[in-house]
DNA sequence: CCCTGATTCGC
DNA sequence: GCGAATCAGG
């Protein structure tokens, strides 16, 4: 019958929350942060979901709540030597490397995945692929696989045509922006990413998606 | 260019 | 305590 132990939800005042404009870190709050973070979840993205705080006021409170390290598991192999000579050097590391070789860290973007009307069990893009030799690095969501299956010619030559433009960017630059359509062979020296602006909530950039999202009403038939 | 976290410092 | 500005790096 304590009550007064927390009092957690006694700090809310008489407003709900809509847009406020001087949001406090509530316990519920500061919560979400520590179990995002924890998750592995990027400050902006912790930020985003917060809603009313920057990326700066999420890895501010991080600090202060004493997680700057999210180590976890995760091997991290974190050189920390300690700061000093400069008054701003100790920039070093802290970065989820996606080419750690030695964990593979359970980051996910967590892919929006429209159209979640058919179940496009399925995937079926195949940006390029001459030979059969899928050999994916990275155990991490990354894109459909290419996989044989019709796609209209009309979509294909378009992907055809935007692979000519495409920035061909590498797995580092990949952000929630670009087009993370691979192409060539992970294997070799031909293997990159569209790197295109993607369209709103979609992983690929227009031409992509075309290809990438059939409605399925084109590749039904396919019994051999 | 986009992004990441780290730190500083005025509020 | 808070977070914008800045920094340092990928």
């Amino acid at each position: 019958m304590e009550a007064d132990t927390l009092t957690k939800r006694s700090g809310q005042r008489g407003r709900f929350l809509t847009g406020e404009p001087h949001m406090s870190w509530t316990d519920e709050r500061v919560e979400t942060l520590k179990k995002m973070w924890g998750e592995g979840q990027s400050a902006s993205q912790i930020a985003k979901e917060l809603g009313g705080v920057t990326r700066n006021a999420v890895i501010g409170k991080v600090h202060r709540l004493g997680l700057s390290n999210r180590t976890a598991g995760a091997p991290a192999a974190a050189a920390k030597p300690e700061p000093k000579a400069k008054p701003a050097a100790p920039k070093a590391e802290a970065k989820p490397k996606p080419a750690a070789k030695a964990a593979p860290e359970p980051e996910a973007e967590a892919a929006p995945a429209p159209e979640a009307e058919e179940p496009a069990a399925a995937p079926a893009p195949k940006p390029n692929l001459p030979a059969r030799k899928q050999i994916i690095p990275a155990g991490q969501p990354l894109p459909p696989q290419p996989s044989a299956n019709e796609i209209s010619p009309e979509a294909l030559a378009k992907v055809s045509e935007v692979e000519k433009k495409a920035k061909k960017i590498g797995l580092m630059e990949l952000t929630e922006r670009t087009c993370k359509w691979p192409v060539g062979d992970p294997a070799t020296d031909d293997f990159w990413f569209c790197g295109l602006p993607v369209q709103q909530g979609k992983p690929y950039c227009e031409a992509h998606v075309g290809v990438a999202f059939q409605p399925m009403s084109a590749r039904r038939d396919r019994r051999r």
